[in-house]
DNA sequence: GTGAAAGCGCTAACAC
DNA sequence: GTGTTAGCGCTTTCAC
C-alpha cells in the first residue's frame, strides 16, 4: 500500500491535519514543521490521493476538452495549447472524440461531467437547447459557437470571410461560389452569411454550393458542382475541404488559379504546404483562452457555495463572448480571374 | 447539491446499501427492488460520485495516454482507436503531450499516476531505466518500444525497413542512405538495424543521415546531405521526414524518383496525398492492443490483493509484447534506378 | 435479499 | 501554529 497522510503524521511527530496543510496551505504551518514534513513525505514516497481531496473539496482539478475529430488538423494546435494552459494552472484535461456525431457529443459532456471541474466543448454540432441545458449542469465553454447564456470564445470567422470574398473581387472575380459545411455548425452559419453579404456589397454574385463533409474527400466531390457553376472564385468552409477540392480540380485539368481560385479558411499546416490561400484562425489562442474562461467561470462559482458538487448550480449568469481576429494569407491557390469567355 | 446515494435511498424507503448495490452489482439486488430504487434514481437526476467510488475500490476507471506530439499526424489514429477502446471498456483517458521531452514524459506520467489506472506510453523517448522504475509504480503498457519486464506493444518496423530496402535493390538501387530519426527512439533503432543488415544481404551500400527532428523541416533540412551523399534511394524514419525531404528535393531540381526515390514509414494520411511510398504501420489496432493489454494487466495484479491503491505493487510479472505487421505501400515517390553516370 | 456499521484518505471547522 | 473531530459519498463486510 502506498503511504498515506497518517503514516507521514505518524514517522513525523505530527498530526494529520499539519500534514495536510503541508501540502494543502503550506502557509499555515511553521516553516521548520513543513521542511521535516516535506522530507519524511519524500522518505516514505507520499502522494496525496486526488480522490480522497477531490470527495471533500468538490473540486478534480481535471477540465474535459471535446472535439469533433482528433485527426482533423485543425484541432491539435488548440489541444496543446489548452492542455499546458490547464497544466500551468495545475490541472489534467480529458479529451475526447465525437466522431462529428452531435448523440455522442452530449453522451460524452454527460459521462465526463462526474469527473471534471468544467467542460470546453470543441465546434459543437449539438442543438442550442441541448447546450444551454448541459451549461447549468457542468461548468462549460464553447467554443466556435455562440449560444445564448453560455460563456464562448469564437473565430471572427465573418471577417475573414469578407477578406477573403474582397481579396478574390479585388484580383476580378465576378461569380464567386461558397463550399459549406456541415449544417449544425454555426461557423458555417457564420461564414456564409457574411460571404453572401460581403458578395452583394462588392456586387458580385455569390453561389451557395454543399453541404459537404468537412473534409479531403468532401472538397473532392464538389469539384464537379464548382466547375458547373461556373464560378472562378471559391471559398471553403475549411483548409481540408479546399486542398480536396484543389486537388481534385487539377485531376480534372483545371488550372489553379488559371482558370479557378480556390481560398481555404483555418491555414493547417498543410495549406502552406501545397500554397493554399487561406484565413488564418488562432486556434492556439482559442484552446488556452476558453480553459481560462473555464477555470474563471469555476473560481467565480464556488466563491458563494463553499465545498460540494460542482454539477449543481446554474452557470448561466457569468458568460462572457470572447472573439478572437482572423487574417487572410495569400498564397498561389488565388490569381487574378480569367478573361471572360466570348 | 446533487442528489446522493443517501436521497435516493430515503426517497425510495431502502437502505444506501442496497441503493450501491443497485448501480456496483445490480444481481444481488431483487429486480423488483432494482427497478424502484433506478426509477428513483433517475427522477433525482442523481450520478454516481466517481471520486467516492474511486476513494473505496482504489480505481478511478481512468487511463492515461501520454504521446510524442498531438498534432503529429502519426498519433491521432491512435488516440482514436484509444479512446474508443477505453471507452467500450467504460474507462476514460487522459491524453498528455510531451513535446518529443523525456524530461516532460516522466513528469508527466509521475503527475497521472495518481489519477488513473494504467498508463499507455507511446513512443516514449525515456531511457529504459526511468521506464522499469516507473513501471513499478503505476501499470504501464509501452508503444513503440521494447522495455525488459514492460508490456509492449511494438510495430514490425525492422521487417518494414527490410521490405523497403529489398524494394529499393529491386528497382536497381546500389547506393542507399536511411535518413535517422530522434536519438532516444527505439524505432529508429530498429529501422536503422535492419535497413543495415538488409542492404548487406543484398549487397548495396546504406549510408546513415541524421538524425534530423522527425518533422517536414526536419526532411527538408536533410535534402543537401541527400544530394551530396549520391544516394539514389532513400529511407526516412517516418513520412513526415520523408515528405519534407521529397518537397525539398523538388526544389532544388532534384528529379523523384527520376535521380532518386524516396520511402517512408507510416502511412500518414498526407502520404497517400503525395503519392509517397511508404510503409503502413497499424496505429489504430496499437491503440486498442495496448488500452486492452492495460486493463487486463490492471485486472490480474488487483486479483491477489482486493481494494486499495494500485501503484503501490511491482507489475513486472505479467510482461507480453505484441508484435504487429507492416506493409509495404508502393506508390509513385519510387521508381528505377537512374542509368549509372560515366 | 436487505439492513447496520465501519471506514477509504483527506480537509476544514473549531479549540487551544 | 498545531491538535481534535466530524464527515465528504460511497462500498463492503457481516448479520439477519
Amino acid at each position: 500500500m502506498a503511504a498515506t497522510i497518517r503514516d507521514v503524521a505518524r514517522a513525523c511527530g505530527v498530526h494529520v491535519s499539519t500534514v495536510s496543510r503541508t501540502f494543502s496551505a503550506p502557509n499555515l504551518v511553521n516553516p521548520e514543521t513543513r521542511v521535516r514534513v516535506l522530507a519524511t513525505a519524500e522518505h516514505l514516497g507520499y502522494r496525496p490521493n486526488r480522490a480522497a481531496r477531490a470527495l471533500i473539496t468538490g473540486r478534480t482539478t481535471n477540465l474535459g476538452l471535446i472535439v469533433a475529430d482528433i485527426a482533423n488538423p485543425y484541432f491539435p494546435p488548440m489541444i496543446k495549447a489548452a492542455q499546458s494552459q490547464a497544466r500551468l494552472r495545475d490541472h489534467h484535461v480529458f479529451i475526447a472524440d465525437t466522431d462529428e456525431d452531435p448523440a455522442v457529443e452530449e453522451e460524452l459532456v454527460r459521462a465526463l461531467a462526474t469527473e471534471v471541474d468544467g467542460i470546453v466543448l470543441c465546434s459543437p454540432r449539438m442543438a442550442n437547447s441541448a447546450i444551454e441545458l448541459l451549461a447549468r449542469e457542468v461548468p462549460l465553454v464553447v467554443v466556435n459557437r455562440a449560444v445564448a447564456g453560455v460563456p464562448a470564445v469564437v473565430m471572427d470567422v465573418a471577417h475573414g470571410a469578407r477578406q477573403a470574398v474582397d481579396h478574390l473581387a479585388d484580383l476580378g472575380h465576378r461569380t464567386l461560389a461558397y463550399l459549406g459545411g456541415p449544417r449544425g455548425s454555426w461557423t458555417n452559419r457564420e461564414i456564409r452569411r457574411a460571404a453572401v453579404a460581403a458578395a452583394r456589397n462588392r456586387g458580385v454574385s455569390l453561389t451557395v454550393l454543399g453541404p459537404v463533409p468537412p473534409t479531403e474527400v468532401g472538397g473532392a466531390k464538389a469539384a464537379e458542382h464548382v466547375r458547373r457553376s461556373e464560378a472562378t472564385g471559391v471559398l471553403a468552409y475549411n483548409d481540408l475541404t479546399a486542398i480536396g477540392l484543389l486537388e481534385a480540380l487539377t485531376t480534372l485539368g483545371v488550372d489553379v488559379p488559371g482558370e479557378v481560385s480556390v481560398v481555404g479558411i483555418d491555414d493547417i499546416p498543410l495549406a502552406s504546404l501545397v500554397k493554399l490561400t487561406t484565413v488564418a484562425t488562432p486556434t492556439a489562442a482559442a484552446g488556452r483562452t476558453a480553459v481560462d474562461m473555464l477555470l474563471q467561470l469555476d473560481a467565480h462559482d464556488r466563491l458563494g457555495r463553499g465545498p460540494g458538487r460542482s454539477s449543481a448550480t446554474p452557470h448561466h449568469r457569468t458568460s462572457a463572448q470572447m472573439i478572437l481576429p482572423t487574417t487572410l494569407i495569400p498564397r498561389l491557390s488565388t490569381g487574378p480571374a480569367p478573361a471572360p469567355r466570348p
